[in-house]
DNA sequence: GTGGGGATTCCCATGATGGGAAGGTCAAGC
DNA sequence: GCTTGACCTTCCCATCATGGGAATCCCCAC
């Protein structure tokens, strides 16, 4: 890759990025440009005769916008009507605010039963010896020993947490 | 094949569940009952002439150990390691403990990830009107205007949090 | 004109789960 | 006996956001 970079070529005026630079510019994956071009996130770019992708800046700022809302661990689907909003100068702040206290809420409740597992099995292994002897009081809790504990109901498809990233 | 010996060798002893009992004592979906078996986390259980699967009180025992792992968040590779761990009466606790102290590592982590995440939105709502108006200091975050703050950098998949269940 | 890097599309995989179709089985009621 | 409905079987598809990779094409510097 490297981006040898065109010396000059890009005045920054209308820019006219390929998917390339326009991944590198905002720090969404060309993978991902084009996914959420699929499933209509952002619109269809203009294309080269050769059927390239070209990105303004404008589009360009849309990415970086989407990532930024990805990293506070929004669902795409809550992402797109926040660009929405934010295209949209007539939109209330109050439907902005909404969306995020939603997601706030939902974040709040998945931090709660992830507490709640962590703590329940942060007990479990601090009583357990930790040597070679086999007695375990994990193995005791799971086998249905101990009394119920942690582990909220079972969420709801959670609320993504964000972005998986690299390594899988 | 059912058991070809006497006309009555299961008197209660070895109760021979069908699936839809076994996932109503266990707790785990039918569905995922049979995923399990797919897999290889749990050993193919007998069948009716019929092809029904048949299950023991002894394989029950097994799948509610499973679904309180999953309770705990722990990944099915995991539970896979500490089922193995639980039926070898010549382990190490130890093992066993190093399983579910790196399982609280990644919950904490997790943990973390999301708190930011909450707390960044959380300040962003509270100073955000929520009127009619469209100035709205979380769409100027997202545009880029604030200081990069909250997200992790983009976890690896993460440690799943625990079972999505029913609502989806 | 050639080579290498980058673009294109398309398919597949992930993890753990559910949904549903198409067809076979069992047990209870008439 | 026969019907009915609940249950079982397998198989495929969807989720959610992401990456991997193949096959093919394009662009630019040499």
């Amino acid at each position: 890759m490297l981006i040898s970079g065109p010396p000059f070529r890009w005045h920054w005026t209308e820019t006219g990025m390929n998917i390339g630079q326009a991944s590198a510019a905002s720090g969404v994956s060309a993978k991902m440009i084009r996914y959420y071009e699929s499933i209509g996130l952002i619109p269809k770019p203009s294309r080269t005769d050769a059927g390239y992708r070209v990105y303004t800046e404008t589009e360009v700022r849309t990415l970086g916008f989407i990532r930024r809302a990805r990293d506070l661990g929004l669902s795409i689907e809550r992402i797109g009507l926040l660009v929405g909003l934010w295209l949209d100068h007539g939109r209330s702040s109050a439907d902005v605010k909404r969306i995020a206290t939603e997601h706030v809420a939902e974040l709040e409740s998945r931090i709660l039963e992830l507490i709640a597992m962590r703590d329940t099995l942060q007990a479990l292994a601090k009583s357990c010896h930790g040597d070679q002897r086999p007695e375990c009081p994990i193995l005791h809790e799971l086998e249905g020993g101990g009394a119920r504990r942690a582990a909220a109901p079972r969420r709801p498809a959670g609320p993504r947490p964000a972005a998986p990233g690299p390594a899988a």
